[in-house]
DNA sequence: ATTATATGTAACCATTTGGTTTTATTTTGT
DNA sequence: ACAAAATAAAACCAAATGGTTACATATAAT
């Protein structure tokens, strides 16, 4: 595991999401965390590497063990790009939408 | 390419962020996406058909040319993901903090 | 001191990713 | 009818990803 390192590559992979899920409320120690897991400590180990090296995790050394937080604020790099398209979400779709669209999920 | 067609994969690739810029003001052709990245045609036609497939971009076939439109509604799967983190933007919340209290810092 | 615990790191592996070039296929213009 | 244009699809490739097992290291417990 090498490069592209950033947020949202990170939240790409969905153990990860669900690793920050669990860590934005609890803090927990690397094995604390495998145990919501089916995939092995070593595997979670990178994830949390992946989080910490993209500041999404902070790891507190603490004796043997390394207490895991969420820092969430990171994720604010992608909700701003995000919120560049919100202004869209409301807006009239033009008619190409109607005729190719299922959803259209306009709550106006 | 096949498997895990999600918007939060599909927003991981830089390119593909870029051409969502781009198509949601604009409605290009593939080649007119083409036009700005030094990437081959072939590369942007699969980055099209990706956020096709996860519903970020509307392709309208109209004779030869496929114009392609931003659907930036899909994204708010990953609006309504970051969201229940806002929360803790604003929050103190340094290591010592949370790991004193380690008790779901409700501000209600 | 010795052992058990918590974790990191290395070596390996299969699959996916993002790219390329080459080869169709369809539509448009002449 | 024929050539050019727009694009897809195939074949291929190197690198990245996500996982594994095996081994190493530091701290804690006995």
């Amino acid at each position: 595991m090498k490069a592209r390192r950033d947020v949202f590559q990170a939240i790409a992979d969905p153990t990860r999401r669900e690793i920050m899920g669990l860590l934005v409320h609890n803090t927990l120690t690397l094995n604390g965390i495998v145990e919501h897991f089916e995939v092995s400590r070593p595997a979670i180990s990178k994830h949390i590497k992946i989080l910490e090296e993209c500041g999404l995790v902070m790891i507190e050394q603490q004796g043997r063990e390394r207490y895991c937080t969420a820092k969430p604020q990171k994720l604010k790099e992608v909700f701003d790009w995000i919120d560049q398209y919100k202004v869209f979400w409301n807006q009239k779709l033009d008619a190409l939408d109607d005729f190719l669209m299922n959803d259209t999920p306009t709550d106006s």
